[in-house]
DNA sequence: TTGTATGCGTTATCAA
DNA sequence: TTGATAACGCATACAA
């Protein structure tokens, strides 16, 4: 009993191959009895049911959708951004009926084909950053494939963020507020494990597209409320966890003047930089304003963030692979909204040394 | 320029399938050049690559996991101990470079055959009801497979975690401090919606053999400590949700008398039951002590739980099923550890009505 | 180093 | 209602 196919059975009962597989997926084209009598031997012979492989192969369709992050997958699982986007492309998937199939990139020297030999029918591709090889081999497969937040290929549909403004209206309301000692901790704009202090030419040379471009809105910000950028302590960290967020607050807090407000691009992060507050007994909003990003981890702590409609892209992106409409290059940004709690507040009368 | 296949190519520059199947799959069984003007012509036409469906299909194995949960898999992915979970399972998946294939599974009437279709080479079925239809389905593939929380198959491998005293350790740390009013919060323990009190008997015949389990741990531990479980005030509600757990805190601290500890089946839940207590004005730990289960989202509210080894458990699941060893019924028990933080404490000496 | 032939397990078409 | 045949696109044993 090693293998056994429609061959097998149609063997067995002396009749063919179609009409076994009518049997299987065609019921109507069979008549009762004998439908009765091939299943029945082919329970008897374990049949495990027409081989999907073989199935897909010969119908020319996967049934599945392929998602691609940089990340390591245990990194972007711990990511509630990516999480909630990832709520919203289920969602969709699970409408359709297809499954979600996730691939892992090779990270480090491992060598790994997943995107070569991905049984998909499409790719959903977030957060790349410029150049990643990986873009390279999914394109080569000429599938639909929507990219998210990054990179923005022209051409090719894309769900993202308006992310120079979104970041501005962050940089805004604490300047708006009267903050004027303001810094910044950003995660993901390089991939090479740096944490420390950013020049501005570092920054500008972030390797990853959406916050290249955030981190742009805020200086934009700066520059149109006269405000100088080039004094703006930024702290970069390389990992999105709330321990590099208290590491980049203890470093930020640490400046003289001391800042009475910080920016970061994720929640995770922000409430990394309360901890670092907490540390050194300042108060939040009183002392020190926070502002967080994506709105993802940011409620029950009273952060002030921006909020965006993971989910919605999620589902919207998978929509968009899903009904063929990725053919044409769309570009859907989602808005954003900022979304005022209680961590940030106008700055200290005479603040602290 | 409809389909280019390897065959194409072969026409294109007069040599066989085989040569140009070589240029992609064994590049040093040909000459360098004829390989790179092969490479050259495919590139010209297009070609997408040796098709992975075909490539499956002849080399007998689909690289990748299938992931069967029995919630939505908006849900799924709400649950942080679902993506905790997940998070181990996503590592091992990328360490053996296989993609890992969520399948939604049908809900309502809406028709799936997903998992009959997977193009998968093994399962992990996470917490299905006794008796869903989807395991006949699954095992029906023949295809290796691990069950993970419930139900527990004889014959197959397991991964989970021993309830009864996991769920009897928490009870045992309330009703040593000294609590004897003691009300239950669970979820998960039928799929028919409701939300409301549970009689007993309702308790005992829960759908999901995990839960049901855990709930006699709960009950074993007050018979052993000499306190009458019918007097226990069980809530049972339908969705593990935040709101769903204050709705039930509400509820039992309405109770007269008013419980002095409440404990819940997960983190989620006991989060609403602590909304309900601010909601009331109730001092926790002073006023009520609450347990979580599972730790996986208790730590910022300093809620005492049970913590389970969610990621570890993800990890083993993948390493079974992607090692082969899965052909074994392994039964794979993982630690629990009761966590006290500052959501329990004795009750207090004469307690408010 | 390259070509030939065959099989992987289905399903669709068309004829009986 | 059922059967024969031809794809689907590839990889491999074997021969040249």
């Amino acid at each position: 009993m090693a293998r056994v196919t429609l061959q097998t059975i149609a063997d067995r009962l002396g009749v063919s191959r179609a009409t076994v597989s009518y049997a299987f997926s065609r019921p109507d084209q069979l008549s009762d009895g004998l439908r009765r009598r091939i299943l029945e031997v082919a329970d008897e012979l374990g049949y495990a049911g027409p081989n999907p492989t073989a199935r897909s192969l010969r119908l020319g369709r996967a049934g599945a959708l392929g998602m691609i992050f940089s990340e390591t997958l245990a990194y972007a699982f711990a990511d509630p951004y990516a999480v909630g986007f990832f709520q919203g492309l289920a969602t969709a998937a699970e409408d359709a009926g297809v499954g979600l199939c996730i691939l892992p990139l090779p990270h480090g020297d491992r060598r790994s084909e997943t995107v070569r030999d991905a049984v998909v029918d499409s790719f959903c591709v977030m957060s790349l950053p410029d150049g990643h090889p990986a873009l390279a081999e999914v394109f080569a497969r000429k599938l639909p494939v929507v990219m998210v937040d990054e990179p923005y290929v022209p051409g090719h549909p894309f769900v993202g963020t308006d992310e120079p403004t979104a970041a501005a209206t962050a940089a805004r309301h604490v300047l708006e507020l009267g903050h004027r000692r303001v810094g910044v901790a950003m995660v993901g704009l390089h991939d090479d494990g740096y944490t420390g202090w950013a020049s501005q030419e570092r920054q500008e040379s972030a390797l990853f597209e959406a916050m290249r471009r955030r981190r742009g809105g805020y200086q934009r910000a700066f520059e149109e409320a006269g405000v100088d950028w080039s004094g703006v302590p930024f702290y970069e960290v390389a990992r999105n966890t709330r321990a590099a967020g208290k590491k980049a607050g203890h470093a930020l807090l640490g400046c003289d003047p001391r800042p009475t407000a910080i920016l970061t691009n994720t929640d995770v992060l922000a409430l990394g930089v309360l901890d670092a507050a907490s540390d050194l007994g300042l108060d939040v909003p009183g002392e020190l304003s926070v502002v967080g990003f994506s709105d993802s981890a940011a409620e029950d702590a009273g952060l002030t963030t921006i909020r965006q409609a993971k989910r919605e892209m999620g589902e919207a992106t998978g929509r968009l692979l899903l009904s063929g409409a990725a053919a044409k290059p769309e570009r859907l940004i989602f808005p954003h909204e900022l979304i005022v709690r209680t961590s940030t507040a106008p700055p200290p009368r005479s603040p602290r040394r």
